[in-house]
DNA sequence: TAGAAAAATGTTGACGTCGACATCCTGAGA
DNA sequence: TCTCAGGATGTCGACGTCAACATTTTTCTA
């Protein structure tokens, strides 16, 4: 049996080749292979030549749990979210990976189970020391008032749909958004805009309801109570087949585009035309919005630069930035008007 | 000047309390600590609650670099693919962390950027060594017989949309569904049917397109060279435009759900009426689908299951299980008959 | 109550890396 | 040929954890 069998019997072998394997090979010492990795400028061009070699060799690449233990560094940043497969987590996900990336950053995801049952700060506190060196969290269901518990000093950047205050955040302007919308339908003459929200629970959905609310209160125009989806296209069918025999209902502001869609399936059933009828307004601005049948007016949510911020914020205070206590940063969103939407005209 | 901040500032303090802190507040050496953590039945309850105590007042969790480094295990795996943010992937994705989770691991994302540029090996190398165990790889484009170069024994898991050989894999079956959906078209009385395709350097494309070749010519239908798209709405509806005015195309089979909505928006432009002149089909399932006007019929994925599959046998690697050489895991896609497909009518 | 088994706790070292510091080598100038 | 600066390379130790082994304390038996 050959000494370097025994050698993995004994040790697991798990990890690949180390720095001093890299030296024996190469016949320097392990600071040199060190050195040929972090200031090759140090060592000398044959030295420097005969340990990358060896590297090549051995298929050495430097152990990153080790540079971590030392440095207390892990480059990488961890992203919390509920959910990552509806389109908003989706969106924000891929480009916070490419703005993590940008700075050498890998990404690791956690999900949120169930927001009652284990909350955030579990989570974000299971993260704590683990293996990042901030947190990105993208926060819809749950009560945003809850504190997060982390350790002091922890860099932490929070996506939310409202500034709470406690963490540097990103928010989307989703008031301004819905104001657009709201406009857009009193301009074309219709009484009072219907709102189709999301679930109760969602922070998000509450913003949008509540700017919604205030904008009518604003416009000194009639205000109904909103109908309470969940975000899913089926919810908006549903809710769709109830308005449908409501002869008041004349412009309708849906929660998200996937409610919309769901809207406008249920009306063109029942042979209520949109806009003609009915004007229908989604928010998200998800691609597939621009081919619903009509093509859909909605509220653009800018994802890329949200991630984008998320990560810039982050990095700073990682960096230990001169954080002035609380920089949120609002992305816009943005009214885009399509068929969907036309001028009242009495059902 | 105190010895915290003298020790803070020698030490730079990036990580936090460790194992020695907790030990020293509840009085016990440094492995008792460990054991608190590990195998807590092998510590006197007395002991044992004044170390827990201790830890809860330090906000001690044991740190993963250390572990890592000791045990040459991350608990974490690695994720690759080009993009996050579609369909396929984001559902995959959000699947694999839930599987992960059930089992401890993080997922770690990494997304290779551009196919050509750089390819999946440097990116798969780059984590070799780095903070995973095991890596999944989601691959859709670029050349799929390229191989890895990934050190050998290391554990991958392929998401592909066929064998390849070189790993294990998880695939969607997606000829099965293929099949079905063209056959639906056929016995539905067409001629023959048409195919927008995805873009050419995508696998999953070639595999839909070459299993609707080989079942129009099996049926002795002729064949119509497909019409080649790039997933996207935008590019189903451009492409429409053209159908629209060729009289010969009663029935297509889209890609993906997007490229569906993006024709059915061009064929209702131009009034055409579907299912009546063209029936449509679509490829994924999205949740839209069946808002769609009409309501689409589609091949649906089973992502779900996908990504449960992916951690499963990427486990049974890790864990060095007897791997007979190349499991391969078909997880079988299914037509959903919606009403966008009807029986053939001369235009 | 001695004696021994069992339970509880402690000590040591190794995982891989790299900063700080020490040593060695080379070549220029005297 | 000798000295010395500077370049090149080497040695040591610490980061936090935990298996293996060592030691101490408790508990039970005869």
């Amino acid at each position: 049996m050959s000494s370097v069998a025994i050698n993995e019997a004994r040790t697991g072998r798990r990890n690949g080749p180390s720095i001093m394997d890299v030296a024996r090979l190469a016949g320097v010492s392990g600071q040199t292979v060190s050195r040929v990795s972090n200031q090759p400028e140090l060592v000398k061009p044959a030295t420097r030549e005969r340990v990358l070699h060896a590297m090549e060799k051995l298929g050495y690449s430097p152990n990153r749990a080790a540079r971590a233990l030392r440095d207390g560094v892990y480059g990488s940043i961890g992203l919390l979210a509920h959910r990552f497969d509806r389109t908003g987590e989706a969106m924000t996900t891929d480009a916070v990976l490419r703005a993590a990336e940008t700075r050498d950053l890998s990404v690791t995801l956690v999900s949120v189970h169930e927001p009652e049952s284990e909350g955030w700060a579990p989570a974000a506190k299971r993260l704590q020391h683990q293996t990042v060196d901030g947190l990105i969290i993208l926060r819809s269901e749950g009560d945003s008032t809850e504190p997060l518990a982390l350790p002091p000093r922890f860099p932490v950047v929070v996506s939310d749909s409202r500034e709470n205050g406690q963490y540097p955040s990103v928010i989307n302007d989703e008031p301004i958004g819905v104001r657009a919308a709201v406009d857009h339908l009193l301009d074309l003459g219709h009484r009072t805009v219907h709102h189709i929200s999301g679930p109760t629970d969602s922070e998000p959905a509450r913003v949008r309801a509540t700017a919604w609310r205030n904008r009518l209160v604003a416009k000194g125009v009639p205000v109904v109570e909103p109908i309470v989806g969940d975000w899913t296209a089926d919810a908006g069918y549903r809710i769709g087949q109830q308005i449908a025999d409501d002869p008041e209902v004349t412009a309708v502001l849906c929660a998200n585009d996937h409610t919309a869609f769901g809207l406008l399936h249920a009306l063109h059933e029942r042979g209520i035309d949109v806009p003609g009828d009915v004007s229908v307004i989604g928010f998200d601005g998800i691609s597939l919005a621009a081919h619903a049948t009509p093509p859909l007016t909605t509220v653009r949510q800018d994802f890329t630069t949200m991630g984008t911020e998320l990560v810039h914020l982050l990095v700073d205070q990682m960096n230990g930035a001169t954080t002035r206590k609380h920089p949120h940063v609002a992305v816009p969103t943005e009214l885009v008007v399509r068929e969907s939407t036309g001028p009242m005209r009495r059902r």
